[in-house]
DNA sequence: ACGCAACTGACATAAAGCTGTCAGGAGGGT
DNA sequence: ACCCTCCTGACAGCTTTATGTCAGTTGCGT
């Protein structure tokens, strides 16, 4: 198991607002407590609101969210860059998008405006690893919008493949990997897959219908 | 030298547009030719535009600009992606615009457009060392805008630290490192610096116009 | 005072990554 | 034909990183 996978794991593991001791994430991940406080550092230094408690163990903080500002041409600046960035790492889709959207703004603009924006014009070399996995975020995006069942080719972990049906409900970001939420009619739970270990995904012709148990609302992220 | 480094190094050698042999990048690189395809494999990879013949010598293709498109729920998507890409790793007003503005996006959005977007809601734990160096980037930032000097407080790769008088003019986003272009008074030419490897960065007082032969028209990156 | 569990530092070892060397192959130009 | 250069694979040595072990410290609750 890499480290990576590792430290996503821990947050999986922490995201149910329990008290963990650093012994029984160590058991389960099976690497030494040692090991584990190292990766707590790391995910603490990486902006992850976890707290570890002595005598007691690790949780985390619940997430503050901001109040609303005003508006400003910070977030013109804001919009500029994030269009950037997407342009360079997500599908084909979305970069066209990213990149119209950019340049519609542009137009829009008072011409004393766009010299400021022109500051930031981006020349964009991706070294990415970032890209991994985004092939498939497009098929993603629109089967969850069209609420259209995917047959999904998924690597665990472990390297071994599994093949199932499922209904697509959800997609996160956690920083380096995005996940996607579903429930998972072969298995008839609700599963969270990482994005860049789907080997195919293909939209079916099937699709769903919310039904009790079964929708985003009745997830629960501790198993 | 770190690989990152040298990869970077590697693109600003290519950006002269003319035509270069893998040894002569491997002798000013001090490494040898095999890594330097190495190199060029990764670049490749992460979709930089080189092409290499043979017999010949290695040689960038000219970026393709996209043409303009329509408007839609696709640009939405964009955007919302863009701000929380940006919102997580871009400095605190950069942030908190971002943030903003994907509120107040969807407060204007009709409700039923707003479900869709709210796919997209992200829960977003970086552990990013992408965000080494975007300490100085609201300085930066603010100074490029202002007109304002700089005092850089700066670290070569060799390690050595310098101090330099700088009018701030551009910045570049190169997927892993972000680049400030400046006049640099001290030295009296163009330069170019990696915003990670900013020690410090100091706002003068002193404010700078436009003069001929400084200003970004002039800088070219053949050095 | 005691136990618990988070922490820290130092060190040895194992795994992974990077680089150079060598030995070739392949396409284009002369 | 020949030369130039890009390009590939294999292997050995080096460097970096990750991990485990051990020995200790710190803060909290009982």
């Amino acid at each position: 198991m890499r480290r990576t996978d590792r430290l996503f794991e821990i947050i999986q593991i922490l995201r149910d607002g329990g008290l963990h001791r650093a012994q029984d994430i160590a058991d389960r991940l099976e690497v030494s407590v040692r090991t584990v406080y190292r990766d707590m550092d790391t995910l603490v230094a990486s902006g992850v609101p976890v707290e570890g408690e002595r005598g007691l163990g690790y949780m985390v903080r619940e997430q503050i969210t901001l109040p609303p500002v005003n508006l400003t041409s910070e977030e013109l600046e804001a919009l500029n860059l994030g269009m950037a960035i997407v342009a360079e790492a997500a599908d084909p889709d979305l970069r066209n998008a990213a990149l119209s959207l950019a340049e519609k703004i542009d137009a829009v603009l008072p011409t004393q405006t766009v010299a400021e924006a022109d500051a930031w014009k981006f020349a964009i070399y991706p070294f990415a690893d970032a890209a991994r996995g985004f092939s498939h975020m497009a098929t993603l995006r629109a089967a969850i919008k069209a609420r259209q069942k995917l047959s999904l080719q998924y690597r665990r972990i472990d390297g071994t493949l599994t093949q199932r049906i499922i209904r697509p409900l959800h997609m996160e970001y956690w920083g380096r990997v995005w996940t996607l939420t579903a429930w998972c009619d072969t298995r008839a739970a609700f599963r969270v897959f990482r994005v860049d270990l789907i080997e195919d995904a293909t939209a079916l012709p099937e699709l769903f219908v919310d039904e009790p148990g079964k929708t985003l609302a009745d997830f629960d992220p501790c198993n």
